[in-house]
DNA sequence: ATGGTCGTTGCAAATATTGCAACGACACTG
DNA sequence: CAGTGTCGTTGCAATATTTGCAACGACCAT
């Protein structure tokens, strides 16, 4: 609501596609250059923005370090990781975690099939969020009329012939989620690839984070990798304990008291989903590989 | 020079130190709990702030992505580049510019030499990986695991006498390069060529690239080209420093900065490794520029 | 029920921001 | 080498924007 700091603001995004010169974010903003001037300071002063030698504006040191701090706070993430690496060597395809927040789910967690690859190869973007397991559990978990509104809003990208193609359809894919506790992308995003997922739970036995596990038809089949539904699940209920388990509680002033309920079953259920099968057809007939 | 979009950005770094809630922001702002609200309100809008359930505030995960999105954006060779050819015309001779991605290290931009003799190199074909200064440095950067498991599925040309003989051996000798923040290709590929490099590093410390002057026994000896060490390792950093967006450090709010942003010198700590020297002593205590 | 805190909104005053025009620096071209 | 273009920068007046206040409703605790 405040129409100088909300074009500062948009500075940031439009800059971090690349460096730009003044005339260019004048532009793009809609400004007078000399408008743009003032802004672009007030963010160089913060260290937001860097100038570098030939006089463009890009992303400046400070705002990598506030992300780095604005990750480190989201403790889950910590938590989880271990997790999520000992799941990795055992079954050995990517894992991923992701949160959601502000009408969008972000990969925060990320460990590569082959090694353990550093933190910066994807994680921190948008994930396709009409198809990624790990957006179905997270959406699926929003109280109802926002779970409606955002489905509505959202656009719905045919990125395989599998994608989810309209709001309704979404809608009804979460309600299932909801109800089984687990989510599936086969083949929504990449036609070749398929991910399980399962929600990570706190306190309040809402989802404060998923993970899910991804792999290509080329090495499993989708059947084969719903037979690891019950490793992923066991992981995303594990790291539910631990994280409810710490309790976190920060210095809230008044309801400080909860008590430390673990939401849903604590039983790892070891049944392999051969016959769970979701309502929703599971389209194991590959179209080209078998 | 924009108090409004400098209150806002005030905000963030005090964020970073936890969740607060309106009063307290507006409290550490010096301003009325409305204008704070107003603030964080537009923060909200684009995602950099996140309000949690208790409605206290912290920073949202769009700060992460949006680091994210503008390191994968950054390029590195663009940046360099400039640097490289001041190298190049300070000391005449080839300079390279390499990254490791996935098992391989490429170059991705060489500064021909001024002499007659020229090296064989390709701009994005991989370098002799077991030998190279650029890849000594790039793998020495690695994480233990993955650093030992790469080493160990090499092979190891005998491309000349010199050349790293085995996988214990490369071990080594990344473990010093590790330790010296310096790397050297003496022979090992080319009887008659010889290299020093240092590593370009990110915000995280982490080396993205590497870099690396070479020239032949015949111009200079090994002995003579190790002189220009210092000056390999300040261009590599000042390369550093501008890919990870170094800014003059944010002036404390209600501290006025003068007008114009003084160009901070000083390099924070240029270690020349004059006694730390490995096999060959070199008798550097300082270059021409003091 | 009551007093306290907290977040939120409307409004008028006033401050801060905006766009303009002009300048100096620089690069490129004729 | 002058000329023309772009680019970043600054001072200034007009104005739009922000600000602080006060009051309201919601919530929690006493």
């Amino acid at each position: 609501m405040s129409q100088t700091v909300d074009r500062a603001l948009s500075i940031l995004p439009l800059l971090a596609q690349g460096p730009a010169d003044l005339g260019q974010v004048a532009d793009r903003l809609g400004v007078h250059k000399s408008t743009a001037l003032r802004l672009l300071r007030t963010l160089h002063e913060h260290g937001l923005v860097h100038r570098q030698q030939d006089q463009r504006y890009r992303l400046g040191a400070r705002l990598f370090a506030l992300a780095q701090e604005a990750v480190e706070n989201l403790d889950v993430r910590e938590i989880a990781h271990p997790h999520l690496t000992a799941l990795n060597e055992e079954i050995g395809h990517t894992v991923h975690l992701a949160v959601y927040e502000e009408n969008e789910v972000l990969y925060i967690d990320k460990v590569e099939s082959r090694y353990p690859v550093r933190m910066y190869s994807r994680i921190g973007k948008p994930v396709a969020i009409t198809v990624a397991a790990v957006a179905k559990l997270l959406l699926a978990d929003l109280p109802e009329p926002e779970r409606r509104a955002v489905a509505e809003k959202l656009d719905y990208p045919a990125y395989t012939s599998r994608s989810t193609p309209n709001a309704a359809a979404f809608l009804k894919e979460l309600a299932t989620v909801r109800e089984q506790g687990w989510a599936t992308d086969l083949g929504g995003h990449e036609e070749s690839i398929n991910c399980v997922g399962a929600p990570v739970r706190g306190t309040d036995g809402r989802a404060v984070a998923a993970m899910s596990v991804s792999a290509p038809n080329v090495v499993v089949t989708a059947e084969e990798l719903l037979t690891l539904l019950p490793l992923v699940r066991r992981t995303a209920d594990a790291i539910s304990r631990e994280y409810s388990g710490t309790a976190p509680v920060g210095t809230a002033p008044g309801t400080a008291a909860s008590s430390t309920t673990v939401p849903s079953n604590t039983a790892p259920s070891t049944t392999v989903p051969s016959n769970t099968a979701p309502s929703t057809t599971v389209p194991v007939k590959d179209t080209s590989e078998g």
